[in-house]
DNA sequence: CTCGTCACG
DNA sequence: GACGTACGTGACGAGT
């Protein structure tokens, strides 16, 4: 018996999750203006809550209506099926933190809200549609979920909202092949993928309602599946029987979720203008709350102040050390956690043992919830000055590290507590060793280079003087330098305290400074969409590291060291004494001073260069020493920088090389790699490659590397709007045979490989803002003779010289360029006269060419996690245009697959590009065999 | 700590 | 007409 429901009644039920994801992916990562908080989903929920309240369904409106959310991943069916929906992808970390907005929306506009723990949206939906049916009203589901049409029929029915559809047992039909109560059955022996519901191997939907069909239901199929004659679908029922009757307990709907409130609390109700209207002025939705001030003839509140201009003046008090704490015991940590939880954002840091995270201890951890606010938690503090060996002894007044972790961890997890860092993929990556995947987070340094990439590098100590006016304590203050350097855990707490928490509070500053800035500078897309979600990819790479041989390399140095002796001996004998060919200072003089060759070019410090070239041009002149002593430096670079130093960063725990990603590091959008640097790995010389033998696959396991093909040539093509480049590059024809047959009026078929040259050089110097200087140069010819191309090819593209100057003017203009994808490059010295103005105009003019090729692969990046989560298989590298993923021997087609489709269709849906990407792919055993 | 050099894209 | 230049990185050894 249902009170206050009944015949004549109509129920819409609207499935609040399947609103919410819809207006998240449909709208740009919007933020509140304000403070930034993510609010794009809030604000594509309120409008459609707002445009369903309008359309008011005439006739056949709603008497009674509810919004259903899920309320928790875990639910009663991951007690049936651990595996239930486990390989959803995770949660994109700017929606968390919507999900109670989304609630609070809908209370704002006075529509019943329902969530129970344990139960999925689609359960208690479910259960009230029963409920509804039984007590013979009508019922209208507004959702396109599939999983939802077995409630269909006797009165209910469902809307697809897209596509403004009625649902009925016919619909129903069409799309399983059976009627809605058969539904269950179908879905029990076909699965869902991405429910991750097991089902019958093998059987899809067609088949299964071919089944359910000839058989009537699915206990009566399973009880004489004997009977079944193609032999694979009968082997695959009478296998999988068990599996199919989970499957269908968990595609099953409960309709006896418990409910802990009447019908008549769903009755349909007018919004209360003033509380709907305070909440739209407060999530900062300036359209839609005139709108809705308009349809009830109130006055819209007023906006909140223009925070940029107000939050300038209305400055900050100074930072003062003195009001910091330190954490000591639960009692102080969880009052702590508790104004973190009540504040929704905290900026945290964390100190450790050393520089490198994947060996790095953790020490303690600082947090600030505002000025003033801060705390430093001492978790690993020895006491340093007791004794020189017995050193280690814990520091009296922390609390146990395990317990604070185990405190923290739901905090640091909690998507509804914002964490922000500077340079926080450090701090994610020490606290992910401790079992701690710190979501959603922003980064102040990644706002900064967000904003300002090209003005100005984005350390801590360098953004606080420039923004905040305030010098850091520097850390040597407390560690000392040089020999006398000591560990962090070895500093005094109180010391840690005060310069710990004042980092956490300059990062807490600078968020609150640099975050309202990224909507009026229109960088909001590019720090949402490539820069955030860099941190946890790149630290899923770099955690996983890369396989080395180490024995190979060093029987690659040993070799290495008995050539360079041979060498050494023959240039001291063309020298007629000793010195070090390693210097250039020495070199030089003997070369020009003492040998009397000629083309010594003294630089500014007085010094002859050299240089490679210039040493190739004297060998060429048939010099023995100068091309002895290219030899030994090639073997000489080599040795120190590879074959020597690689194997010294193997992690002693994992067996593998981890490098660290720099994010904000170079101007354009690129990675740089550090420590050791993993993207200038030989590869153009022969000896070089062979380096590349030494990064291997684990046993079992095959190394994939697939690449960009002429990436930078493709931007170009598509933002110079170059007819003839496009053309080449959609008819897949050798690009630089094209340019040279263009230039030269010569045939593709049958080119001389030198012209081929010349045209290839050309295009790479357009890329980089050409000059006859350069070119010259590159091709060894006469600077008259290189300018002569260059005015042919500009003769011949005349897009090129437009695209060219065109975006120098707007860097005069604006001071910055941007990329398609939106990412601001500063260009500071583009205004300018004499030499700089000449390096500043190139720089503009590469920058979003190779900007916009660092943004494709970035977004490849970013989507790749999930593209390949099915599979055995890692990324653990990137050179700019390549990337390089570990996998298991027998999924190396799949990953390929999986990961060329991605890198193929980064740039859409955010930039059509009128020209194709296209990725090469290799595999083996080695980089050397992938690449 | 800076410079020259050279590895990569 | 001369200036100094191809774009973007990081690591090494030498020499200050």
């Amino acid at each position: 018996m249902v009170e206050g429901f009944g015949k004549g009644h109509h129920l819409h039920l609207i499935d609040g999750s399947a609103f919410i994801f819809r207006a998240y992916h449909a709208l740009p990562p919007l933020t509140r203006r304000s403070d930034g908080l993510p609010i794009g989903a809030v604000a594509g929920f309120c409008n459609m809550l707002w445009k369903y309240i309008q359309d008011g369904n005439g006739s056949d409106a709603p008497t009674h209506a509810a919004v259903i959310f899920d309320h928790s991943a875990k639910t009663f069916r991951n007690d049936i099926y651990p595996l239930y929906k486990a390989n959803r992808p995770e949660l994109p970390e700017d929606l968390r933190p919507q999900f109670p907005l989304t609630r609070e929306a809908t209370r704002a506009f006075n529509i019943a809200c329902i969530e129970t723990e344990g139960y999925e949206a689609d359960d208690i939906i479910a259960t009230l549609s029963c409920q509804a049916r039984e007590a013979g009203g009508r019922v209208t589901i507004i959702s396109s979920d599939k999983d939802l049409m077995q409630l269909v029929g006797g009165g209910v029915e469902m809307l697809d909202p897209i596509k403004g559809k009625a649902i009925g047992p016919d619909e129903v039909r069409e799309k399983f092949g059976v009627g809605p109560e058969r539904v269950v059955d179908v879905q029990a022996l076909a699965g869902d993928s991405v429910d991750n519901v097991p089902g019958a191997p093998g059987i899809g939907i067609k088949t299964a309602a071919q089944l359910i069909g000839e058989y009537g239901d699915l206990e009566t199929l399973l009880a004489r599946a004997e009977e079944i004659r193609q032999p694979k679908r009968r082997q695959t029922l009478i296998e999988n029987a068990e599996q199919i009757r989970i499957s269908k307990r968990l595609v099953q709907l409960d309709c006896a979720t418990p409910l802990d409130f009447g019908f008549d609390t769903l009755s349909i109700r007018e919004p209360e203008p003033g509380a709907l209207l305070d909440f739209l002025t407060r999530m900062e939705f300036r359209t839609l709350t005139n709108r809705v001030a308009e349809r009830f003839g109130a006055e819209a509140p007023p906006p909140p102040e223009a925070a940029p201009a107000q939050a300038e003046g209305a400055e900050l008090p100074a930072i003062e050390r003195s009001l910091y704490t330190i954490i000591r015991d639960e009692e102080a940590l969880a009052e702590w956690l508790a104004e973190i939880a009540e504040k929704g954002v905290v900026a945290i840091d964390t100190e450790t043992t050393g520089l490198d995270e994947m060996q790095a201890e953790l020490v303690g951890v600082s947090l600030c919830t505002g000025p003033g606010r801060a705390a430093y938690l001492p978790l690993g503090h020895v006491d340093g000055a007791a004794d020189l060996f017995g050193s280690g002894a814990r520091a009296a007044g922390q609390m146990p590290m395990a317990r604070a972790l185990e405190m923290l961890k739901p905090v640091l997890e909690d998507a509804a507590v914002l964490k922000i860092g500077q340079n926080i993929k450090y701090d994610w990556k020490i606290l992910a060793r401790h079992g701690i995947r710190m979501a959603p987070i922003d980064d102040t340094m990644l706002l900064s280079y967000a904003l300002n990439a090209g003005a100005h590098n984005h350390g801590m100590d360098e953004l606080a003087r420039e923004y905040l006016g305030h010098d850091c304590v520097p850390i040597k203050a407390l560690i000392g330098s040089g020999k006398a350097q000591i560990g962090f855990a070895q500093v005094a707490i109180d010391k840690a305290g005060e310069y710990a928490a004042e980092d956490a509070e300059v990062t807490w500053r600078l968020w609150h400074h640099f975050r309202p800035k990224l909507a009026p500078n229109r960088v909001t897309t590019a720090y949402e969409r490539l820069e955030r979600p860099m941190v946890p990819v790149l630290a899923a790479m770099e955690m996983a590291g890369v396989r080395i041989d180490a024995e190979h390399l060093k029987r690659m140095s040993n070799a290495f060291a008995q050539k360079m002796a041979g060498l050494e001996d023959e240039i001291h004998g063309l020298a007629g004494e000793s010195f070090n060919p390693g210097s250039p200072k020495q070199l030089g003089e003997i070369l020009f001073d003492k040998m009397g060759l000629t083309g010594g070019k003294q630089g500014k410090t007085g010094a002859y260069s050299t240089s490679a070239d210039v040493l190739e041009d004297l060998a060429a002149e048939g010099h023995d020493l100068p091309a002895r002593v290219l030899d030994w430096r090639q073997l000489s670079k080599l040795k120190s920088t590879y074959t020597d130093a690689l194997p010294t960063f193997v992690n002693p725990e994992t067996g593998r090389v981890h490098t660290s990603y720099s994010i904000a590091g170079a101007q354009t959008g690129r990675l740089a790699s550090t420590d050791p640097n993993l993207q200038n790995i030989p590869v153009r010389t022969e000896e070089g490659r062979r380096i590349r033998e030494a990064f291997i696959a684990a046993p079992g396991m095959r190394l994939v590397s697939l690449d960009y093909s002429q990436i930078e040539l493709r931007i170009l093509a598509h933002v110079a709007a170059i007819p003839a480049l496009k053309q080449a590059f959609r008819e897949g024809i050798d690009i630089h045979a094209m340019t040279a047959s263009q230039m030269f009026g010569v045939p593709v078929e049958g080119m001389d490989p030198m012209i081929r040259r010349r045209a290839k050089a050309i295009n790479f110097g357009v890329i980089y803002g050409i000059s006859g200087f350069g070119l010259a140069r590159n091709l060894r010819i006469p600077r008259s003779e290189a300018q002569a191309f260059i005015d042919t090819y500009f003769e011949r593209f005349p897009e090129i010289r437009a695209y060219m100057d065109s975006t120098v003017a707007d860097a005069k203009e604006n001071g910055f360029v941007r990329t398609l994808f939106g990412r601001r490059i500063m260009t500071p010295g583009i205004n300018q006269s004499g030499p700089a103005a000449g390096g500043a105009r190139r720089a503009a003019i590469n920058a979003p060419i190779q900007g916009a090729a660092a943004d494709i692969i970035r977004r490849a990046m970013i989507r790749m996690p999930e593209a390949i989560s099915g599979l055995p298989a890692t990324m653990l590298l990137q050179v700019h245009d390549e990337l390089v993923f570990e996998v298991e021997e027998g999924a190396v087609d799949d990953l390929i697959a999986a990961a060329r489709a991605v890198m193929e269709g980064a740039a859409d849906p955010a930039v059509h590009l009128d020209v194709p990407l296209v990725v090469e792919a290799g595999q083996g055993a080695s980089w050397a065999e992938a690449h």
